[in-house]
DNA sequence: TCTGGGGTCCTAGGACCC
DNA sequence: TCTGGGGTCCTAGGACCC
């Protein structure tokens, strides 16, 4: 037996738990640049909030309704995630990280053969202890599970947590359940299926295999023998090593200006070489991308300029990439246009160790991973952007972030004196 | 004026090997 | 009409997830 433990309007639970007066009130999180709405709490979505709202549009229509409207404040989430994690874990010991939001827990073989007593202990537990609702589905496959997670978050009467695990109730629960509600069928193969006469998670699961297989592929087989109890996507305890890191930002103002972007490129790429390092990979290709945005009126022709570098010696050292990521910028960007989005892309991730160095390597490897580890050291210690990059500037601000709550459980300056 | 930011897996087809 | 048979690696593109 699986469960799924997922947050509910995670972005805007996490804000109330410091702003308990907000408890029952509306609440929204935007995006980046306070461009969309990403988080809604359920008085929000009664309202008629959709996601992914433009803030631009809706902002005199949530004044009116008195919604309370947040920055997206990641740190708080993040650390908020990691207390439900480990809150989670104190209880069922094998869990999946799946989300920052959710998490798999594998049930059988607890002493306590109580489902529904375990995911009402969960619920309270995390609820008690980090102050986030959370609900709770429970079957004998991961997808299955996800089915009771959206009946347990949505029915009152199941106190957010649901276990389906007899035959009936399960063709019960399908069958009342739109097919683009199932976990692995998006927004194209739920158009495919009911083109196709498939249109709840039950006419998916009695659907003829072969023709699954033929249409929907390996993946959607999978999905259709999940449905019928048969658990095939295992629980994934360990987390595996990122195969790929990008980091891009939309701007607020356009950029028009080669330096600009050159700092703005350079900060994303410290931030990727830092989530390199974090797990001891280095890359072998670096990407670097700037675009006018999907609203540009005026466009280079080939839209979207992407170009990569292939490094002689995979690397995760900044002051190498900002080097190579700089020299990239300066072959694909075009003056007179206006750049509304950049990022920067690492892919042939491989391990720190097994590094194949090159004998016509020009670069001081063994000095410079020295000075990124100092950096690292005291970027970790005094908070980070304690030190930077020439390259940077002073340290730009990469996004707008009007209404921002405070980093009640991160903030360094909170924590210690730097003197 | 204003529209987010990360990821994964699978398949088909081309280039190449013997 | 017919054309050998069996492989691997890589990439682009399409699907999905949060």
């Amino acid at each position: 037996m699986y469960a799924i433990i997922d947050c509910n309007s995670f972005y805007a639970s996490c804000e109330r738990v410091f702003a308990p007066h907000l408890r029952n009130k509306p609440v929204v999180v935007l995006s980046n640049n306070d461009g969309c709405v990403i988080a809604r709490t359920s008085e929000a979505k009664k309202l008629g909030i959709p996601m992914g709202a433009e803030y631009f549009k809706y902002k005199e229509y949530m004044e009116k309704n008195n919604i309370k409207v947040f920055s997206s404040n990641y740190p708080l989430y993040a650390d908020m995630s990691e207390r439900m994690i480990n809150t989670i874990s104190e209880i069922v010991p094998e869990i999946e990280v799946y989300s920052i939001d959710e998490a798999f827990a594998k049930l059988s073989g607890l002493p306590e053969k109580d489902y529904r007593k375990i995911g009402l202990e969960i619920k309270n537990r995390v609820y008690k202890y980090t102050g986030l609702p959370v609900s709770v589905g429970i079957a004998p496959a991961k997808t299955l599970a996800k089915v009771a997670n959206f009946y347990a978050k949505r029915y009152p009467k199941f106190s957010n947590v649901l276990v389906l695990d007899n035959p009936t109730t399960i063709d019960q629960a399908l069958g009342l359940l739109d097919v683009s509600e199932i976990w692995g069928i998006g927004y194209r193969y739920s158009k495919f299926l009911k083109n196709n006469n498939i249109k709840s998670a039950l006419d998916l699961k009695n659907a003829p295999e072969a023709w699954i297989k033929k249409h929907l592929k390996v993946t959607g087989l999978r999905t259709q023998k999940e449905l019928k109890g048969v658990s095939c996507i295992p629980l994934e305890t360990v987390q595996p090593d990122k195969k790929q890191i990008l980091v891009s930002r939309s701007f607020k103002n356009a950029v028009t200006d080669i330096n600009e972007m050159k700092k703005a490129v350079s900060t994303f790429i410290t931030i990727a070489a830092l989530k390199m390092r974090k797990q001891h990979s280095n890359a072998s290709i670096l990407g670097v991308f700037v675009n006018s945005g999907r609203f540009a009126q005026a466009r280079r022709p080939s839209e979207d300029c992407f170009k990569t570098a292939v490094l002689q010696t995979p690397s995760n050292n900044t002051f190498e990439l900002i080097k190579i990521a700089c020299n990239l910028v300066d072959s694909i960007f075009y003056s007179g246009y206006k750049y509304k989005k950049a990022g920067v892309f690492f892919s042939g991730l491989c391990p720190e160790s097994g590094v194949q160095f090159s004998f016509f390597d020009t670069f001081d490897r063994d000095k410079f991973s020295k000075v990124v580890k100092t950096i690292d050291f005291l970027n970790d210690k005094y908070g980070k952007n304690t030190v930077l990059f020439a390259v940077q500037g002073e340290q730009i601000k990469l996004s707008t972030q009007e209404m921002l709550s405070p980093e009640y459980t991160t903030k360094w300056s909170d924590i210690i004196e730097v003197s």
